[in-house]
DNA sequence: TTTGGAATGCAACAATGTTGCATAAAATTT
DNA sequence: AAATTTTATGCAACATTGTTGCATTCCAAA
């Protein structure tokens, strides 16, 4: 994913395609794992730490990104894929933190999980898993 | 549950029943919603912060609270019932966050949950529901 | 009742997150 | 293309959250 994309994305969702978000996009985007808030930090320590929250919070805002995980004091972000997308209450994106590796990976389930909690209104389901990765077993 | 019995739940952890522990007990059993940490140091203000979070750790790291939701910033604690003890993969505990009354409470479901990753080992699973609750709908 | 190991409280620190405001940059209008 | 409006940035200061070391106190077992 090129500059010019990213810039449509952000368009796309009215935010201005300033230099703080594209830098955050385009780490987000070369890694192949959900990515600590410190590692955004400390790859972008030009960005002042209030810029880097205040970003970070837009693009959660407008869809773009979302927390992958939290775990003990560190959120891990991800860029939304299209099975992040879809708004039913039918679900099959976790997250997977691997306690070998510490990767954290946005991971999608062939098998649709469907969570029955009668008069219930479910508008969001977060799957957080922890274990052995596929690479570390 | 009276004291007595909470004092049998430590000793039989191996964790000295100490007033920390056994009001950080009472309180979280008086509770019918998980409670965040905010209001467990509130209602026991006479504790020393240090206290109740190295209270909190150790109830954590012998399995008799859980963390019931981690919600930008603040944790919601709850007791551990006997459907949370259950080690396998299978699951069928979540945690559903009302947007209306804020309110965070422990619920099962009937049918239970498989997930199914293949060639990863899944050693720990959280399902976090946020939406509207039985109560608020 | 004594005693050894563990828990507590305090102080000091470190990390994380927030707010207000002046400056700078982006998008829009002229 | 320049001016204007709007929004984002950086800085300082602050608030909250979580951690560590150490002397004192407490619990439980002998």
């Amino acid at each position: 994913m090129n500059v010019e994309k990213l810039k449509s994305i952000l368009a796309k969702r009215g935010l201005k395609a300033t230099n703080a978000r594209i830098e955050v996009l385009e780490l987000l985007n070369n890694q192949s794992y959900a990515t600590p808030f410190q590692t955004i930090q400390s790859n972008l320590n030009k960005l002042d730490r209030v810029t880097l929250y205040r970003t970070i919070q837009a693009l959660l805002e407008k869809g773009i990104i979302h927390k992958a995980f939290t775990d003990q004091n560190e959120t891990y972000y991800a860029l939304c894929g299209d099975a992040y997308s879809s708004e039913s209450d039918a679900h099959n994106h976790v997250h997977f933190k691997c306690t070998n590796c510490n990767k954290v990976s946005c991971e999608d389930l062939k098998e649709v999980i469907k969570i029955a909690l009668p008069n219930f209104q479910i508008h969001n389901t977060q799957i957080n898993l922890t274990g052995i990765c596929s690479n570390c077993a």
